[in-house]
DNA sequence: CTCCATTTGTTGGTCGACTGACAAGTAAGT
DNA sequence: ACTTACTTGTCAGTCGACCAACAAATGGAG
């Protein structure tokens, strides 16, 4: 056997992968209570016992995917530079994201990060994520009162803190009743909302 | 025994209150996970049968503290007619009750509100209370438009599903890491913010 | 290159703990 | 007496963890 089908290092790391997209599945459907070692190792295809081998306890199989679960982004925003319009197309593009049939590891990221509310360990991970995002918009915000296009009184921090929260507050009441929210007509109002916020007056932000 | 100290009535009555008190602190302090019919039954200082023999199975007594949980109103509202102003204070007297060691109803709320996401029947349950929160919105926006302190143009439906998802968005992120936010300070910006969004311009709008 | 000892991947059995439900029993109120 | 409040015993089911075993891959010695 000089050349085997696959070497160990592509099986674990194959086997890795697909336990992971298995528990992102499970929590994205019904939450941490539907995710139990056995579900996850059968759904990706092996046995009960390898995720354990693997992760060694299920806590820290929980952590990993709340590490991976932090990853998502909205695309299309790497090559704008810092400021209002930025801002606004991070604001559309996030609620656009919750609309197509969201990857399980966009649920799962907010169907844990509500977990966080009881459970310590993830909310220590969670934290980081949290203040990334702010940071961003920070960045925007800033960018946008140094050029003028943004009213220089406008309180940055609390800012931030109402756009995240009005994001994941929308994010999480279309997870619970989604035909409650028409978010087209959202994503139209908030970017308009916004616009108006930051430059202060009713004025369209450019042109 | 012509004079028993507690009639059937009371006691059935004491005993049942007790056990929801125990099963709203409960959710509070863990989450949905800790409860446990053996826990709530114990907490209360009853034996964990007692809560079967009420409530008749755990889910029951889930939808029971759900309603229950429901009944959490800002203080000081009634009185106001409908109107920008009550909309403004109500913002205010929301996210002050978040501050104020909540009641284990508040936060039992917010967190079987987040379980809903991943069970419909909490889901159903909770419909109702998120019309409710809107419909008082909608009321004051409505109002205000007719009477001319509100810009005629604004979206009533978009605005009334952003405050409701802004606030909650609020509530959770302080049950996730209460010291991110500087709640105060957010008090403050919200109700200003709100206030220059209802009349489209910069300027105050009572005064 | 090949064989074999060793490591690593993977499985299924099993144990102890916990949980919800129920039923049979005791005590208190009517 | 009889109903209602309340407790205790128990059962069946589920779960996380551990373990012993088999299978596949690896690497070094001949």
């Amino acid at each position: 056997m000089t050349a085997p089908a696959r070497t160990q290092k592509q099986r674990r790391e194959e086997a890795e992968a697909a336990l992971l997209d298995a528990a992102a599945e499970l929590v994205a459907e019904q939450g941490l209570r539907a995710l139990t070692l056995a579900r996850v190792g059968e759904r990706a295809g092996y046995s009960r016992g390898l995720v354990t081998h693997y992760f060694g306890s299920k806590q820290a199989l929980v952590e990993r995917l709340a590490r991976a679960a932090q990853s998502g982004f909205v695309p299309g925003l790497a090559d704008l530079p810092p400021g209002p319009d930025r801002l606004l197309r991070l604001i559309d593009g996030y609620l656009a994201q919750q609309t197509k049939h969201e990857r399980p590891l966009n649920r799962a990221f907010l169907l844990l990060w509500m977990e966080a509310a009881t459970s310590p360990d993830l909310a220590r991970l969670f934290a980081d994520r949290t203040e990334a995002f702010r940071t961003d918009l920070r960045e925007d915000l800033t960018a946008g009162i140094a050029e003028g296009t943004i009213r220089p009184d406008l309180p940055v921090e609390e800012t931030t803190a109402a756009i995240v929260a009005q994001l994941r507050g929308i994010a999480i009441q279309l997870l619970v009743t989604p035909e409650s929210l028409d978010l087209p007509a959202l994503r139209v109002f908030l970017t308009d909302h916004w616009r108006r916020a930051l430059t202060g007056g009713g004025h369209g932000l450019t042109r």
